[in-house]
DNA sequence: AATATTTTTTAGTCGAGGCTAAAAATTTAT
DNA sequence: ATAAATTTTTAGCCTCGACTAAAAAATATT
């Protein structure tokens, strides 16, 4: 069955408010992202589960069917890949793709998108370190940490954000946090549970707890 | 002003009917190209010309403005160089990207489109042969003839299509016959007007007047 | 010049995907 | 346990871009 641009949409959102919880999810959750009216989203959300793509019972927030997950997966995965293309190939900032991308991820050719992920050599995650699923809808296992989680003198190196936002993106550029970056926490103040982390062995910098907690990294 | 998938469709309609003839263009041949009914379409010619961008006046068929074609030259700007694209990067044949071309012309970034113009070296033609407008939107001269015009014994290259379906581009790959080609007319068959072609020196194949009349060469 | 044919426009309708305002259900607070 | 607050749904409406059927204008034919 074909999927509009909207329906696209609000699987995407919905498999990514389902990621950072189990419960099911809320019409305004869902309002939110799409930035529509919840009554609008109520009107589609009868329409999704009509087409099987989601599990809805009026009030009781909704959830992805194993189709509808599938779906979001395709869009999840056109998204990134093009957000790697324009990062590594049209020269874009990690903070300046995601409107591009959001447009970019609809368009329909399943024989463009498996040649783009060639062309790209097949990367594991874009830009903001979020994997890439693959072909078959796998996602790669990729098991980060949040910076906020980490012990004092442990080296490690940021791999992703928890959040893509432009403002937060740009305020990493500009303390020098790229994807690849070496860290290591020198010390946590229990006051504002700030820390003070050394990027790449220079002088360490203070951050504050929201942007740790945003950071993710892996060990070693 | 924003244009919508559906109105940049109908002006970039117009100005491919524009550039084969000078008459207005009547509502009929819009309504074929954009796979509408003529009521349709009269619905949104007084929508564009509301907007400015076409002259129109019921019963007199259709002329784009000088805005109206800023808009479609854009829009054709952005299909030529995602076709080069598709060719050149994707690995797809000429015959397969015009469909996939067809939604990715209407992605909005100008950014984008001109980094990508850069990414391919600033093409001059698309696939086919046709010119790629630059950013201020100015067409390269391309001075081409049709082989079905040209005498016998006279060297030329093949520059491009007048025609870009996909049969006919299947037809010609089966020829032999792709950009650059070197061709020489070797006979003209005054019962059909069909035409005997040496294509890069090998021996003469027949091609009929339709086909010669839809390939675009350059003398010497 | 009158009539037949073709083209184009008008009038009315429809579905997709939004909206607001009001009602109903659920959750939170007293 | 009730009342208050919040969330969600319903009902009714809107715009965009299509459609069909009928009317009107333009063009072609005799």
């Amino acid at each position: 069955m074909a999927t509009s641009f909207a329906e696209e949409n609000y699987l995407k959102i919905i498999y990514r408010l389902s990621e950072s919880t189990l419960e099911d999810i809320s019409t305004n959750a869902v309002a939110e992202l799409t930035q529509t009216k919840a009554a609008s989203v109520t009107d589609m959300l009868r329409k999704l589960a009509e087409k099987g793509w989601v599990n809805y019972q009026k009030y009781q927030g909704v959830r992805l069917t194993e189709e509808g997950e599938k779906i979001a997966l395709s869009v999840v995965r056109k998204h990134r890949l093009w957000e790697v293309f324009l990062v590594d190939k049209m020269g874009f900032n990690w903070d300046e793709v995601h409107e591009i991308a959001e447009q970019l991820e609809h368009i329909e050719s399943e024989a463009l998108i498996n040649k783009l992920d060639e062309f790209l050599d097949f990367p594991k995650t874009d830009p903001h370190g979020d994997p890439i699923p693959n072909k078959e809808g796998i996602l790669p296992e990729l098991s980060y940490v949040h910076l906020s989680d980490l012990k004092e003198n442990k080296a490690c190196v940021l791999m992703g954000v928890a959040k893509d936002s432009a403002v937060f993106l740009q305020l990493l550029t500009r303390l020098n946090l790229s994807l690849g970056a070496k860290l290591m926490v020198k010390e946590i103040n229990s006051f504002d549970r700030s820390i003070s982390v050394s990027i790449n062995d220079s002088e360490p910098v203070f951050i504050s707890h929201e942007v740790a907690k945003n950071i993710l990294i892996k060990l070693g």
